[in-house]
DNA sequence: TTGACTCCCATAAAATCCCATGATAACCCA
DNA sequence: TGGGTTATCATGGGATTTTATGGGAGTCAA
């Protein structure tokens, strides 16, 4: 299973440039391709990045709420005009979008973060601020994502 | 079955390594790749270790949770960004992201200590710390764990 | 020509490979 | 059963490779 973990740091450099952090890019390639698809997020003043895995999903979701939705154009719109497709070069730098650095107000810096199915990309403080709290929330919510995170092999019978 | 049993403490040495005991290995290589997931654990000054199963139940157990995408967000930073695949090499010896190193606190030893389906790492002290508290709830709770356990208080107090 | 984008090479730091050692555990066989 | 031989394992350290990053030079289009 290739998923992305981990966050890294990495720099921009005077060209603009920054290195997709290389385990990065062997999930990327695991999954058909030598670059990365990026959108601004949503919900954060972040990026969000990833493969053909995620533009499918995308896509799929997508058109599941066409079938109940009318005015689903200007999502998509909003969606897929602003996602970028960026080759990276062989090595293994892609340079932003103006408008992408605008969006998560990047400087010379960019944290890469793993969020399994997808990345995102932030400035490397504003992550700093969301995984704290981020973390404090999943404590909060623990027994709903299940027993894998504290589990021992007889606790399980417990409360 | 193949599981993490016992515990044992390892050398980090002067470039940062430590040997995976061999016996967790065998587990890990069972479970199909030659590598440890880690994160740090978010109820103790510890890390958290397993393999591809660990990974797999997380993974799953995210799926399953529908939630807004602001949420899901959040909670798969918190699972997945503190989240290390690390890929032994063919000693079988790992280096340690400073960020775990860190949080469990960890100079030139660790303790690995086998917990079923997943296994943690500690400083040393500490470890003997938990292991003594958590004896003692294991004592007390006993009835919960089943018939099997008819063990009294000075059987396996061996070292 | 300028600017944006590659390609290509250079470098330093980090990760990994490869081999050597000593300690311990497992094995064997008279 | 005891003593010696083999494996296995954790650990040390030199050699090599990978990675992130800097910068020069070539390409293409406006």
């Amino acid at each position: 299973m290739k998923i992305f973990l981990s966050n890294t740091e990495n720099k921009i450099d005077s060209k603009g440039r920054v290195s997709v952090p290389s385990q990065f890019r062997s999930v990327l390639e695991y999954q058909g391709f030598a670059g990365v698809y990026l959108y601004p997020s949503f919900t954060s003043q972040s990026i969000d990045g990833g493969g053909q895995n995620l533009i499918k999903q995308i896509s799929e979701s997508v058109e599941r709420m066409q079938l109940f939705a009318e005015e689903t154009d200007a999502l998509t719109t909003a969606l897929f005009s602003e996602t970028y497709q960026l080759n990276y070069d062989q090595d293994g730098r892609i340079s932003l979008p103006e408008n992408l650095i605008e969006h998560a107000n990047l400087k010379d810096k960019v944290t890469f973060a793993g969020l399994g199915q997808k990345f995102q990309m932030w400035q490397p403080s504003a992550f700093q601020d969301f995984k704290n709290k981020a973390r404090i929330k999943a404590l909060e919510n623990r027994d709903l994502i299940g027993p894998s995170l504290n589990f021992t092999n007889d606790q399980k019978e417990e409360k």
